[in-house]
DNA sequence: AAGATGACGCCCG
DNA sequence: CCGGGCGCCATCT
């Protein structure tokens, strides 16, 4: 599945955004199927996807849960977005192997 | 089959 | 910065 090999190559530190996940496995407008696949838990670093401009999504207990595991990877907030500037990691050039 | 829902994104005022 | 509305897509009632 596209959308698991592309946030498995999130390295720790960095993180991403459900669009700019979706666009990287070819989804232009998949921004909502890779929450899905995200909360369907594969064993994927979740954590590491944010909402556009780095806003965490998620409420209550999993929110508090996401921007600890993300400061403990050295991640920078500013206020309560990820300070995407430095942290948002860039998916190599759409490598679509033909 | 139609309507509602949700870890979304973007445009407007 | 904030709220509201609309488009997208798969899943569930």
């Amino acid at each position: 599945m596209r959308i698991e090999a592309v946030i498995r190559r999130i390295p720790r530190g960095k993180v991403s955004t459900y669009g700019a996940v979706a666009r990287a496995a070819g989804l232009p407008r998949g921004a909502r199927l890779v929450a899905r696949v995200l909360q369907r838990g594969y064993g994927l670093p979740w954590q590491r996807v944010l909402g556009a401009g780095g806003e965490i999504k998620l409420r209550g207990d999993s929110a508090i849960e996401q921007r600890l595991r993300l400061e403990a990877e050295g991640v920078r907030f500013r206020g309560r977005k990820v300070d995407m500037k430095q942290c948002e990691f860039r998916f190599g050039p759409s490598v679509r192997k033909r």
